[in-house]
DNA sequence: CCCCAGGCTTTTC
DNA sequence: GAAAAGCATGGG
């Protein structure tokens, strides 16, 4: 058993952006005896705060996805990064009420997560409400993962790790779709996708080279059936590291258009439009870390303006 | 029955 | 080529 200790300069917001259920959401815990759980590379891992600057991981292997567990949930959390770096310095002047409204969000972290969990939790995530994705990637885990049986402080907690490519690779359609919201043809394509990576024809070690440029990373993803723009950047920013890549979403597209008053924004979504608010976010935003911002943007926009209650 | 939800594919101009 | 329509499903 491992205990680490993780401490930043900046508070931190951890959110779990694959939708895994509410068992092993991350949560932002309000005192030091609320925890949250997930499996992380076959190994169970327990989360809670110390403090705003501080969080406390105990796993159990002394290696996770071959690095050292402080190496590797270093990089995981984004501990290094402010939030406030993906803003450029005019920002604030150009738009000092959002600022202020931003205040609260800059904690929000964006988690370096499995590639191939992202892209099946993000295939999932086409036109549908937040509460059915995260049904459904619980179903996935549930139904395709492997059963962990495990206590942490005392408490005994069941955990489900998401499943492998081998796993969805080698499932029935049908039976798959009970997990996909009754969808057959995402069910579908999320088999023929899992193949794929199996195959080698989609490898993420390969994608996660920071020379290639993010044009190619999407080309290479939209490759698949059911993935397009907005689901290849969700690939490449939560599950590939690539912090210049920025998902426009329906969210996103609603706050391209409100607060930055994009004219594209206010058009339908289509691929060309797609770009062109890509390219307007860049401007806007430290380019780089462009879907870093764009993430921080997304949890406000959707708090403060949405009013919606779940993250 | 309407609209919306962390879109994608096919058809049509 | 790019824009428009079609698709699929559950929830409010």
């Amino acid at each position: 058993m491992i205990r680490l200790l993780l401490n930043s300069k900046h508070k931190l917001l951890i959110i779990d952006t694959l939708f895994s259920g509410q068992t092993f959401t991350w949560k932002y815990f309000s005192d030091s005896t609320d925890f949250s759980a997930r499996i992380i590379d076959n190994n169970p891992v327990f989360v809670s705060s110390l403090s705003d600057t501080e969080i406390e991981v105990v796993c159990e292997d002394s290696r996770i996805a071959g690095m050292l567990p402080q190496e590797f949930f270093r990089d995981y959390f984004s501990m290094d990064l402010d939030g406030r770096a993906a803003f450029p310095e005019n920002f604030r002047l150009k738009y000092p009420d959002l600022w202020n409204t931003l205040e609260g969000y800059f904690p929000v972290r964006v988690l370096k997560q499995d590639p191939f969990e992202t892209m099946v939790t993000f295939m999932c995530a086409q036109g549908i409400g937040m509460r059915i994705i995260r049904n459904q990637v619980s179903m996935l885990a549930e139904h395709y993962g492997t059963r962990f049986d495990v206590t942490f402080r005392d408490i005994p907690v069941t955990l489900h790790n998401f499943p492998s490519p081998q796993a969805l690779a080698s499932a029935d359609a049908v039976k798959l779709s009970r997990c996909t919201n009754n969808n057959r043809i995402r069910a579908r394509n999320i088999i023929s996708a899992s193949k794929a990576v199996c195959e080698g024809k989609i490898d993420f070690g390969s994608l996660r080279d920071k020379s290639l440029p993010l044009e190619q990373v999407r080309r290479k993803l939209c490759e698949l059936d059911g993935i397009g723009y907005k689901i290849a950047d969700c690939i490449a920013l939560f599950g590939l590291g690539r912090f210049d890549a920025f998902p426009v979403d329906t969210h996103v597209k609603q706050f391209m258009s409100q607060w930055f008053g994009s004219s594209t924004a206010s058009l339908p979504l289509t691929p060309a439009n797609y770009l062109k608010i890509v390219a307007g976010a860049h401007q806007i935003l430290v380019p780089e870390l462009a879907g870093y911002a764009g993430h921080i943007l997304f949890h406000c926009w959707r708090k403060e303006v949405k009013k919606l209650r779940s993250y």
